[in-house]
DNA sequence: TAAAACTTGCAACATTATTGCAAATTTAGT
DNA sequence: ACTAAATTTGCAATAATGTTGCAAGTTTTA
């Protein structure tokens, strides 16, 4: 499984992207660069999980989720991967309770009307609340 | 101007913080800490722009925008910072082209339907293209 | 104007991220 | 399966970013 992500995207398989692909397969929420090294311990160096995560970042394996707080979150989305290429015009949500963030593949993100002279390009969502498992 | 709100939101009149909010009224664009501190340059310590502009979240002056790389960037928002208090519901715009970051007041972020157990609480939304400034 | 309250700068420290290079691993060609 | 080429990793060094305690300085209050 992952190893054909791996192949399908022309890189290298090796354990530190096997490993690291595998836990964003087991999560459906957003890992954060600190969730990752947690789990991978003293498998592997630092900057391995750094080069490894911007990798899979240029490569459309997983994607930058904003957040209000500084910190930088990866996810990665069902249908993205499948395909290989980008669809992340979803809206995130971020549960209050358990703190995880939840691609919500199926909710697409609304077009806006924009004032005069502005063009839009790209949009990016985020809803906070109580997820469906903290309910 | 200055003095006017900061003691509305009981703070110490102080140069600091003066200079910085100046900044703030001076762009309607967002800033990043660094941006900040490459402006006031000598004239204050690192320490104390990050201690003032975190006073001015909790006071409600300015507030985050989430951004989709690893930086924090703050705002002053025209209305908030008439009344007092937060009415942070609005749409923020980066601009590809001058990279500046500007809250559009006026456009409302949309609701959405959340998949079912989903209960929402805040949003934010922020759209990417070309500004009015660079079209 | 003096005391109390608050803010600032400094120094030290913690965390997070980046780069170059040599060693190790993976891939591709035969 | 074996070797050369290409790629990836770990290490060390460095940079950038953010935090804390405390003493000195400034602002506010009465």
């Amino acid at each position: 499984m992952t190893d054909d992500i791996l192949k399908k995207n022309k890189l290298s398989v090796t354990d530190g992207r096997k490993k690291i692909l595998d836990l964003f397969l087991a999560r459906d929420g957003a890992l954060a660069h600190a969730d990752i090294e947690r789990y991978t311990g003293e498998m592997f160096d630092r900057v391995t999980v750094y080069r490894t995560l911007q990798t899979f970042v240029e490569k459309g394996i997983i994607h930058l989720i904003p957040t209000t707080d500084n910190s930088i979150l990866y996810a990665l989305c069902k249908e993205n991967c499948e395909e290989g290429h980008h669809h992340d015009n979803h809206v995130h949500f971020i549960c209050d309770v358990c703190n995880k963030t939840i691609c919500l593949d199926d909710v697409t993100i609304p077009k806006v009307k924009l004032p005069k002279g502005f063009t839009p390009n790209h949009s990016e969502m985020m809803v906070s609340g109580i997820c469906a498992d903290c309910k």
